[in-house]
DNA sequence: TCCCAATATTAAAAAATTGTAAACAATCTC
DNA sequence: GAGATTGTTTACAATTTTTTAATATTGGGA
């Protein structure tokens, strides 16, 4: 079955049905896929389940206002890179100021139009992409992530889901380190729980396929790619 | 944790003196270093010759719009990645969604409250420090604490886990002594009981790698790092 | 200066981490 | 349904890292 790439997901918490649903629509509309929360405990929840790309925050809402819960959330290492904006009608400096230093990365006064928004939910993504389309090319190392196919000079390589997923990361940041927990949760994702050997076993099989010295090992702390 | 790199230098482009000076002044205060500009050429001048971390640019300005600005840096591979703020009287949606289309990172209407751009600089500028990874220079020796690696001249130098976590926190505040106790806490964690012995043998280690002289003891108190 | 506690040095033991191969279950293909 | 492919687990080997323990050395105060 053919597998896109996935889209950008995006979680919505807002105590406000209009909002939710105008918001939606418009964020659909540019081909992110949207999930939504009524409450601040509801959107902690469903942020740990999904483990969106950005979350909307607005700050008012019943049981946890919006910098509760981005405090909460980015205190837990899955969401400390999450893009966080905050929606609110307080169109007060020393609120917006006391947002951005929260943690948000924006903060948006209502009535929104859903336009900005979107601007600006683009806006953001635009800065944090971290590929520059779905074909990555490193050295001789051509990554197609639509194709799920990678190509070594003229050789073709074929590679299992898990293995290109896992190549896949790895090369969206050469040399960087990923932490064999930052692995499993943006591999597995942050519900699956597998054993301690299945990373290896992985990295083991790319290895095989692509040749020795790609991926090097940081003992005790994760894997890098590197050529 | 506060590092002492070379200060992160924003240019701020507006045909108000008035604003460039609030701004200036606010923007100097909270420790950035601040050039301005007169119209939009001068800001593509200067912008080449100094070339800051993030450009402020007013949307009304003689000679070229702040928008016209942004697209023609943004042609020129070393602006690739600056970080564009526009400033505007006009509040107006339409406008705001062109200059974010445009490249802009954000978007700020006048009348703009100093703590608020001020606000933002730094939320803009805590979002790009994630993405980047913060690498760490002392002399010739180079910190980098996502790839895990540790550069002295043109030598790589590799370190252990436990190495390279003790060094990175000596290394966070030279010629600041850290006590032996805050150095358990730091690199072992409150709960983790090691023998006395364990720090002296880790500092030996990496005085073996990094070459003799560049940490120093203090008796009866702890070890600091200096060039 | 001498003494003594604090630190250095060493080597070896202990612990932790990773590599590997093989086996199994789940899934997909034909 | 047989056979291939994939994902996961297991058990163990290989390796590296971390710690300990034993001994030497150091430097500052009496």
């Amino acid at each position: 079955m053919a597998q896109e790439t996935k889209p950008r997901t995006i979680l919505i918490a807002d105590d406000e049905p209009d909002i939710l649903e105008i918001v939606s629509f418009n964020l659909q509309a540019e081909g992110y896929e949207v999930i939504t929360a009524k409450n601040g405990n509801e959107a902690i929840e469903v942020a740990k389940i999904h483990n969106p790309d950005l979350i909307i925050l607005d700050v008012m809402m019943p049981g946890k206002t919006g910098f509760e819960v981005c405090k909460i959330l980015r205190t837990l290492p899955a969401f400390e890179n999450t893009i966080i904006i905050f929606l609110t009608a307080l169109n007060d400096d020393s609120t917006e100021i006391k947002g951005l230093e929260t943690g948000g990365d924006d903060y948006i006064t209502k009535p929104i139009s859903p336009k900005v928004l979107t601007s600006r939910v683009n806006a953001l993504f635009r800065r944090i992409i971290k590929e520059t389309g779905s074909v990555l090319q490193i050295g001789d190392l051509i990554i197609d992530r639509e194709k799920y196919l990678v190509t070594s000079g003229s050789e073709e390589i074929s590679l299992a889901r898990k293995e290109f997923e896992l190549l896949a990361l790895l090369t969206s940041k050469p040399s960087k380190v990923f932490l064999r927990n930052e692995i499993l949760h943006k591999v597995w994702g942050t519900d699956v729980i597998v054993g301690d050997r299945t990373i290896d076993v992985h990295i083991r099989k790319i290895r095989q396929k692509l040749g020795g010295d790609c991926i090097t090992t940081v003992k005790g702390v994760g894997y890098k790619f590197q050529m």
